[in-house]
DNA sequence: TTTTAGCACTCTCGATAGGAGAGTGCTAAT
DNA sequence: ATTAGCACTCTCCTATCGAGAGTGCTAAAA
């Protein structure tokens, strides 16, 4: 009866009255019947009335319940499965790609809007160095992490240096630092003198982003679908979400923490911290190739949202970023 | 009189009224006098009526004229031009931070939505490869653009490759293909062998992205601006520009073309060739250092805008990517 | 004890009407 | 050319009303 209730709601967005219940499930008993056992429902608190004479809406206890102990949850269809995996393919040429494609993937499949984290690990180790000479003074210095993400900063060196001197730099500093840890490569740079003491310095502090700041850069996807929403329709409401997305620093801290790979972590509604999650929920999957690599795929929307299909959709695109990072890796 | 009539419908959104011009602006006249006036700029297709018994609101028309004959465009103010020049400097680790900088620097700026894209060369060279292994028949293939722009690809080879090959490999394509473009690279490939045919074509395909979709990339910011300001309360409107700002293929041809270094470009309401865009303008101005290199700055809003602030903001920030590029050129 | 029919009750929503307020356009006088 | 005066128009707010939807309760039936 509850799973009823929810299916309904979610597919109208308006409060489910009785009689729509009869008809629409072919019960075999009056609708008086059916408001007992709502009133029973409602006595439980998994369900509500906006105003004495509407039909029943999901409290958020009530989705919790439903998605906890009676929903069932369906894989993507093939066909959607494959349409997915294609568009990683074709973006396995660009790196940074991906997580466009994550995110636009999760937007299209749940019509609700996406988040999606770059991997980041707790303890990168560093794969290559490389430094490019722009200027006479100037280089781009150029760090390939382990995991294949790049990241390139421009130096300015205090003595000049020829393209020869910084080639050999560059491969010894290949040589000597890989495989180390952010710990390891400050330790290095406190050893080096000179201009090679700025450039393991410059190193090691990009090593150190990428331990910390997991969420500078955040994806999001799909967010005109969230505005489409009638409940959404106001506004205001919409520009607390907004603002949210467009605050990475903030967006980052709603990432669950602790959430082993392959699991979904869900909130609802009041659980959230931030008030202009109030009438949103969340669907966050994790991830990443061992214990170290993380990132997270999710799924927002407003709490009348199709768990089963959001939870499905999470799954299979955080699979696919898996088998990314673990290839990426080099595994 | 029409520039008090614009900026007054500026500040306050509302229809503005002859008594309000009056008493805003100190004139020496009555009332009645001042609706003589405004009638006439009415005659003129410069302002409106929402209704009879409503006060003036400028025109497309009005907006257009106003802007290209009386407005004064003052520069930022210094302390504005230091703080935004600041965050400028803390971007320069990390390349790709600027366009999000920039993105920011402008939506707080001037209170409305910013567009930024990345700066892209008609004519890139390639300065530096680098092959970095992975696993034995799987490598990352790291290209360093002229400007300093970094692009990584996975690659798998149809031969196993030792890392010192690879090593060779990235030198001798780096002596090679420095300073080639696109149209080089792909001749070289066509002379190539075995793994590194594949190697170089990967490169030139590399290439021929950067010269041409310029903006598979945009940076939007400040789209919760947009979303308080009165005139898009009402959500159909909002979500139709945020669609449109989400569909970035369908972004990058709102840009137009051959603008020259420095000069900014201004649309007004209907003069889009986008429905969604009807009630917003677009300043917009380029910045890039030769002919070659050119990305865009811009801002979006209402056509209710501050176009003189805008200007200023668009010009400002403008000069300090020319100024970047011009760096990471090495010039 | 469970189910059901019947009915009163409550609340929302849309339509309608009226009145206040704002602002214009016009006319005639300065 | 400017202005005072005034009629006119349109929006916006509020109040009222009735229809419609859906419940909760009660008492009867299974």
């Amino acid at each position: 009866m509850l799973g009823a209730v929810i299916r309904e709601y979610i597919a109208t967005a308006e409060p489910v009255a009785s009689v729509q219940l009869v008809r629409g499930y072919r019960l075999d008993v009056s609708p008086a019947t059916v408001r007992h056992e709502l009133a029973a429902l409602e006595d439980a608190g998994l369900l509500t009335h906006p105003h004495t004479s509407a039909g029943r809406v999901p409290t958020d206890l009530g989705y919790r319940y439903f998605i906890e102990t009676l929903m069932p949850i369906p894989s993507l269809r093939a066909d959607e499965q494959v349409t997915v995996s294609h568009q990683f393919q074709q973006a396995l040429q660009d790196t940074a790609a991906w997580l466009r494609v994550a995110a636009s993937s999760l937007a299209r499949l749940t019509a609700e809007a996406s988040i999606v984290t770059p991997p980041s690990s707790t303890r990168t180790t560093l794969r290559h160095v490389e430094v490019v000479p722009i200027q006479e003074r100037r280089v781009l210095l150029v760090a390939v992490a382990d995991g294949g993400a790049v990241r390139q900063q421009v130096l300015e060196l205090g003595t000049a240096t020829t393209a020869e001197q910084l080639r050999a730099l560059s491969m010894r500093l290949t040589e000597s630092l890989g495989g180390a840890t952010a710990t390891k490569v400050h330790q290095a740079a406190a050893a080096e003198k000179g201009a090679d003491a700025d450039i393991t310095r410059a190193l090691a502090r990009i090593l150190d982003e990428y331990d910390t700041v997991r969420a500078r850069e955040v994806y999001v996807d799909g967010f005109q679908n969230i505005l489409a929403k009638p409940e959404f329709a106001e506004s205001d409401r919409s520009r607390a979400m907004l603002s949210l997305f467009e605050d990475h620093t903030r967006l980052s801290q709603i990432l669950p923490e602790g959430l082993g790979d392959g699991e979904v972590h869900i909130t609802i509604g009041h659980e959230h911290r931030y008030e202009s999650l109030r009438d949103c929920s969340l669907v966050i999957g994790r991830y990443g190739a061992s214990g170290d690599v993380v990132g997270f795929v999710g799924v927002v929307g407003p709490t009348r949202m199709d768990y089963a299909r959001s939870i499905g959709a999470v799954r299979y695109v955080g699979s696919l970023m898996s088998d990314l990072v673990r290839v990426m890796e080099g595994r």
